[in-house]
RNA sequence: CGGGGUGUGGCGCAGCCUGGUAGCGCACCUGCCUUGGGCGCAGGGGGUCGGAGGUUCAAAUCCUCUCACCCCGACCA
């Protein structure tokens, strides 16, 4: 392609707007632009870039027996009303009328078009197993869409559904995405982990979430280098350090206007590991009061687990109701309301609040002073000790690129997708879902993949694999030999961009660090006094001095050490 | 949804506090010049200051409402 033909809008500066460096990367570079909160213009470049991965997506399921087709993004309302979701989904879901007052929705993801179809197609176990996939466009009100193309209102994703007659055969089908998402992001570039996730309301039967560590993902996870247990931070768990328990004997001390744990900490001159943080939730059954270790933060996806149902904070005004005192001065003693604490509570003497404005508990005995249902409540933090192996575990943020997850008969029951088993019974279909986001693997790329002057495009998902640039375009033998360059390298199958612009040498070698495709090869002055164009790897710079007519071998070596990387 | 912030030419910003009729850099157009890391000189085009209402002789500037976008949090099959 010739840049002077093409839609390569590259920006001197970087967007008011953006705050992750993929982000301001993918606009500078000319990939993307905004038409509205979470909604995006794919440019040729970035349209490049999503073919590409998309590209190794396609064969990688094919090579596990995926088909591809397409479901529709328009859906009717009353397949989400079968399995149950039109009413559990709450705003995130875009939902309209046609001109018959019919309630349509725009499709989030399409586990209800599957169960559809496969009521209409699989009558047997003969039909089974099958693997369904589309790259498909999902539409989602998201809350708040926010760092570039990370998260948007509507995005490209790769969903692929399995069906298999029982468990067995799902696990089966589960363990071939695992492995085939695997190749996938290796082919990619990406640095990644295979994380155990949180299925949520997707169903019950397992997930695992793939996760490419960058300082902008929004997720955190553990991770123990020594053997390898990876979980995403909601389900994480760590064991954190006791601190040293004093001899305290149980007493009640003043602390005046003490709300808060550093504030009592700082005045009872105690460290935050020996007080117990008390909090009030209302779950389905009521009030409960969760302790977890001043140190620590709660996590209260882990305390909805435990309490089975959805929670919220209690109101400042029901704590007051039940335990006779502000929020900043409740405690465990005496309480007559269910007690939840996190797991390392179980040990030791610790500082409560007193249920009286103003007072603390010290030298309270969990187990002793009161009783409580201990589980692991706590967010994990750095420097806890892995749970499996006893070595420190080490919290990342990340990007969740992917997520596999086990459904089940969630939706094959509801929706009545069945099969004939050999004994001619009806029984449902056993399904899995399995989604990547191409735009997600493309941000984390440029996260992962970058330097102080742009993108540095993995081989594999890079927009072009070779960039010639005349360095001066009204020089006949520069732009001859780049012209020929082009020629051939295309002819040898290489993608090839020209940077034909009558530009600014300066211009046109910032642009090209800028978009980051793989090879450059330069051709400016060198030629005329040496006789030779220059190849270099965005990746290390360093050029290789060959005449023109070598200019493709080099090309291919350069391109071979890339591929391998 | 709660908190914070920003809307001024295509992009990045100043001006607003203290009202007086809009400015800078980049980009763009023309000419000359220049050609190995975002040149130089000269000339030029382009803005109902997010929108509506109000105060005032006069509003980008003050007041009210509203919309959009960004950040933090909540939420996220």
């Amino acid at each position: 392609m010739r840049w002077s033909r093409s839609l390569i809008p590259t920006l001197r500066e970087d967007p008011a707007e953006a705050e992750a460096v993929s982000h301001k990367l993918m606009i500078r570079a000319g990939l993307v632009r905004q038409l509205a909160a979470g909604i995006y213009v794919y440019l040729p470049l970035g349209q490049r870039v999503l073919d590409k991965i998309n590209a190794v997506i396609r064969e990688e399921m094919n090579r596990i027996g995926g088909q591809e087709i397409t479901m529709p993004v328009l859906h009717p309302a009353e397949i989400w009303q079968q399995s149950g979701r039109w009413t559990a989904i709450g705003e995130e879901m875009f939902r309209l009328k046609d001109r018959n007052q019919r309630d349509l929705c725009l499709g989030m993801t399409h586990e209800e078009v599957v169960a559809w179809l496969a009521t209409k197609e699989i009558r047997s176990y003969r039909n089974l197993p099958q693997i369904w996939y589309q790259i498909q466009t999902k539409e989602r009100d998201e809350a708040r869409p926010r760092s570039g193309v990370m998260r948007t209102r509507e995005f490209l994703m790769k969903d692929s559904y399995t069906l298999d007659v029982d468990e067995v055969g799902l696990a089966k089908a589960y363990e071939a995405h695992r492995e085939a998402y695997c190749r996938i992001f290796d082919r990619c570039g990406l640095r990644y982990y295979v994380v155990e996730s949180d299925p949520g309301m997707m169903g019950g039967l397992g997930s695992h979430d793939f996760m490419a560590p960058s300082s902008a993902g929004e997720d955190e996870i553990a991770l123990c280098a020594t053997c390898g247990y990876a979980a995403s931070a909601e389900l994480a768990r760590g064991v954190p350090a006791s601190p040293a328990f004093p001899d305290w004997r149980p007493e009640e001390v003043p602390t005046p206007g003490a709300q808060t744990i550093p504030q009592v900490s700082a005045l009872l001159k105690v460290d935050p590991a020996l007080l117990i943080k008390s909090l009030g939730y209302v779950g389905a059954d009521g009030l409960v009061l969760a302790l977890v270790r001043g140190d620590q933060t709660l996590h209260e996806k882990k305390l909805a687990r435990v309490l089975g149902g959805e929670i919220r904070p209690a109101h400042p005004d029901e704590i007051r109701a039940q335990f006779g005192a502000s929020v900043g001065s409740i405690g465990p003693v005496g309480v007559k309301v269910p007690i939840i604490a996190d797991a390392c509570l179980r040990e030791g003497v610790y500082v409560v609040g007193a249920n009286r404005d103003g007072f603390h508990l010290k030298g309270v005995r969990p187990g002793t002073d009161f009783t409580a249902r201990f589980a692991d409540l706590h967010v994990v933090q750095l420097g806890e000790r892995c749970r499996q192996c006893g070595a420190p575990v080490t919290v990342e943020r990340a990007i969740e690129v992917a997520g596999i997850f086990k459904l089940g008969t969630r939706y094959s029951v509801p929706l009545r997708a069945v099969f004939l088993d050999e004994t001619g019974q009806a029984r449902p279909i056993w399904m899995g879902s399995y989604g990547i986001g191409p735009a997600r693997i493309a941000a984390a790329a440029v996260e992962q993949s970058h330097d102080a002057d742009g993108i540095i495009w993995p081989w594999s998902i890079a927009p072009y694999q070779v960039h010639v640039l005349p360095v001066n375009m009204k020089d006949r033998a520069q732009t001859e030999t780049a012209e020929r360059l082009y020629a051939e390298l295309s002819e040898a199958g290489f993608e090839v961009l020209l940077d034909d612009r009558d530009e600014r040498p300066g211009v046109k070698f910032k642009d090209a660090d800028l978009i980051g495709i793989p090879i450059r090869v330069t051709v400016g002055t060198a030629l005329v006094k040496d006789g030779v164009v220059e190849v270099r790897a965005r990746r290390g710079r360093e050029d290789r001095r060959v005449p023109p007519r070598d200019a493709p071998v080099t090309v291919k070596e350069h391109a071979r050490e890339l591929s391998r990387a």
